[in-house]
DNA sequence: CTTTGTGCAAACGATTTGCAGGATG
DNA sequence: CATCCTGCAAATCGTTTGCACAAAG
């Protein structure tokens, strides 16, 4: 299947990315990166499969959890953890960090920049630190 | 029911918190904020009830979930979300931040000190912080 | 044409709920 | 003794799995 006709560059990644891990370029996998590079309010996978076959069934329930961890596991997006029982997933695979609204739950960014003071040299012994991120809780604009 | 053969300070808490919010002292919840006072490794809930249920049965599934949440809501115990479809309990509320390993799933408490330099007054506009941790993951020293 | 991925429906694990009986204050 | 909590079992939610068919390379 040809999906060049998207001419935006972070979308040919997932071709790149999938072929070199001798992975299938699918039409569902496509959508579902697709739809996560196109939105910024990290959903979950009930949302996105919502969103996805508003109109026409694009693909089955089974298919998102799938592609969703093939994804993952490609490095393409992440699941962002930040609430109870709910994963959510990012498109956004750069180092960042996250807020969260304890009112409506909103979830946003927060550039690596800002915390960029933060020194973990001081860690308890015998910790090899391989990645971090601050999570940040609280009141957004809107409450 | 009495408690207070228990001498431990932190455990008296329980008795106080619960009747200052109208909610009873009863057996059960305090088996559980107990066992989470006597342990570090930050359990799931199915791994407190196979505890506390170990010689004798103390309580019923239903209920440590229960339980759980009542203590979460009066601010006894806080939950961590450090890994997918996961929600481990710590009765350690006080500020602190969080090691996970990436091979054994350990994870360790890390001290409110260790990121004191961390300074978060460049937040993107309109966002009011009420509280944040540091989450980290790597290798343990057993790994 | 070979192999991998998808759809469907059933299975599954963790958590929640309704309700009757039991314990708390 | 009135109310709140627990136990039980059934229900529910999100996610995973088995298998036959479909699509990718």
């Amino acid at each position: 299947m040809n999906f060049h006709f998207v001419m935006e560059k972070k979308v040919d990644e997932i071709i790149t990315v999938l072929k070199s891990k001798g992975l299938r370029v699918t039409s569902q996998r496509f959508a579902v990166y697709n739809n996560l590079l196109h939105r910024n309010d990290h959903p979950t996978a009930e949302e996105i499969l919502r969103d996805l076959n508003k109109n026409a069934p694009t693909l089955s329930q089974a298919t998102i959890y799938l592609s969703l961890q093939t994804l993952r596991d490609v490095g393409l997006i992440r699941e962002v953890l930040l609430q109870e029982g709910v994963c959510r997933y990012d498109a956004n695979v750069s180092p960042h960090h996250h807020f969260r609204c304890l009112d409506c739950g909103a979830i946003e960014d927060i550039p690596w920049e800002t915390f960029s003071n933060l020194s973990i040299d001081k860690l308890p012994t015998g910790l090899r630190v391989e990645q971090y991120e601050v999570i940040v809780q609280g009141k957004c604009d809107r409450c």
